[in-house]
DNA sequence: ATAATTCCTGTACCAACTACGGGTTCAAGG
DNA sequence: CCTTGAACCCGTAGTTGGTACAGGAATTAT
């Protein structure tokens, strides 16, 4: 067990409270428990959940990273990682520094798409209007620079 | 009728040639065909799909379209545009801008995403690894500066 | 005690495809 | 003409990352 993970002590709260903590909606919540991303809480008598301390911070970390870009399955390699310890540390690296190449090959695509969207608009703004440049573009050959 | 889309005389592809030279897969051509993205074509005696020039021709479109992140409901609407003719090229130029400032806003996401991931990375980079920097920046605080 | 709120499960839906199974049809070779 | 194999047909289900109900039960406030 990971400090960081380590136990929360008395602190109950329901799912809508976690909910307004984490800015996670509460069908969200429930959703991340059933792919198995959030581990299934304590149940009261009536069948309510509640979650502590390391629900919550778990569950910050999931946003955090899904804010990041993480897809759901890297979030869980990452929760695995830090769940388990000893030598995690260059792994997390290792995926930390993919995603950071996912985000850049990412920009530079977007990058590309602007280029091309920018110069139709340019086209468009300056002409007498013939025949639509932004149609013909599309129409008419374009594959270049955009991937 | 738009001269972009005007007839083909006798040209014949099978679904698979259309494939083929539109880089688009099989059942992606279906699915548009579903949507209503592509017309139904017409069919042999059997039942075969068989495409003319203008189906190549509007299939690139909607790739391009797709390419330059336009969703279906956009290319939609453009191909609306297209074959009503009249007047459509001012609207074409609002969805062409308005498609351009939401690339431009995701890459300013991207790139607010890029830097928190770089200093992540940066800072595990250099340390001694008493504890993975990472993970604690995913624990602990991490919402600022990513949205 | 009762009303209002929150929570429960299960299912269906969104985009934009992709994949598959089981059954035709087509084109070419013998 | 007949057979073979590739290409095609349709319908359905799965993917990712959630969101949105419906209809009922539990909890909390009055």
């Amino acid at each position: 067990m990971n400090k960081n993970l380590a136990e929360g002590s008395s602190y109950r709260l329901t799912i809508g409270e976690l909910s307004k903590r984490t800015g996670c909606i509460i069908e969200t919540i429930r959703y991340y428990e059933r792919i198995g991303v959030m581990p299934a809480p304590p149940r009261t008598a009536g069948g309510h959940r509640i979650y502590d301390r390391d629900h919550l911070k778990r569950l910050n970390f999931v946003r955090r990273a899904r804010a990041l870009g993480f897809t759901l399955g890297q979030v869980r390699g990452l929760l695995a990682l830090a769940d388990e310890r000893e030598t995690s540390c260059a792994e997390v690296e290792r995926l930390a520094r993919a995603q950071l190449d996912q985000v850049r090959a990412r920009i530079d695509d977007l990058g590309r798409m602007e280029g091309v969207l920018d110069e139709m608009v340019a086209r468009c703004a300056g002409g007498s209007v013939p025949e639509c440049p932004i149609l013909e573009a599309l129409f008419d050959g374009g594959d270049e620079g955009v991937g």
